[in-house]
DNA sequence: ACATAAAATGAATGTGCGTTCATTTTTGCG
DNA sequence: CGCAAAAATGAACGCACATTCATTTTATGT
């Protein structure tokens, strides 16, 4: 494809960008609910989000830096769309929490907001090392590992009382 | 200050990169272990460190802007001194792990460096937000919540036995 | 096979940003 | 002051990258 070529479909360099990451984010987050539906418990959908997020980052590596970079420029070119992808992650996290309050295996004390920052943050850096590794190892391999953390923390409360 | 003042001074905007974030990096972690030193236990020291780390990015939100920007380059202009920061962060957080595992508060089973990454990705984050939000709000008051979570986690493990 | 429309091409142009350097301004000292 | 050295200036340059458009190539229908 020449140089000139793709400005017969797309307006500028933003209105790529948009249209890529409207398009990435639908199919994206839709196998994000997937694999939330999919799942019973709260920590089995938790387990499934990131093992997909993770997923479908490694299989897209071009998707992954343009999302990282963009996400962390100064002067988004796609603010709106980048809010909107923050919003629907909260929105997933929060249903995820939700239902996990409500089965009693959650903390009812948490603060939504910084929960998604928590995650998504934790989730980003796993990435970003990934990234700047070159790619070399398994990124969902970090999953389970990253979940146990994100659920039990790093403190450590003995869960057995068989100490006699 | 003119355009051209700059280069008298420095070769070129790497440089001038290299050189801010040098003089940055040495005084920042100075404070890092400082108030490590100052703490106690091994909780106590994670939450200074984090206090003090949104503290100093709350301070001089131009370095937190460049270096947000920087660390998610695809094409890293100073990737030797990001990966000697990375360590730096490594170090401290391994050294704060390793008294809490002592001292029994922190648990045993951790892989160190996906722990720094879960720490470190969740400060970035909430930092990530703050300058989103144009830093209208104090970010040091996020530091608590934010260690709360990553000592406890999200999972729901009651710690009085006291049901009946 | 030919005509016409649709699509693709890539050289040329525009633009923002990093960098240079001849000139100007400031500083320090007799 | 006067004068030389040091420092600062900002117009101008160059380069990388975004964008345009006259021309060429490909597709479609009769």
């Amino acid at each position: 494809m020449a140089d000139g070529t793709i400005y017969l479909y797309f307006k500028n360099k933003n209105d790529i960008l948009q249209h890529f990451f409207e398009h990435k984010t639908k199919s994206v987050f839709a196998k994000f609910k997937e694999e939330v539906e999919q799942a019973g418990t709260a920590n089995d959908k938790l387990r499934n989000l990131i093992r997909r997020h993770l997923g479908e980052f490694q299989k897209d590596r071009h998707m992954a830096i343009v999302y990282h970079v963009e996400t962390h420029q100064n002067i988004r070119l796609m603010e709106p769309l980048i809010k909107e992808m923050a919003k629907m992650y909260l929105d997933i996290v929060s249903e995820i929490v939700e239902q996990g309050q409500q089965e009693g295996t959650m903390r009812k004390d948490l603060y939504l907001g910084l929960v998604k920052r928590y995650i998504l943050g934790a989730v980003d850096e796993v990435i970003n090392t990934w990234l700047h590794s070159g790619g070399k190892y398994d990124l969902v391999s970090m999953a389970d590992p990253l979940v146990d953390l994100l659920i039990r923390g790093i403190g450590n409360f003995e869960t057995d009382n068989e100490t006699v």
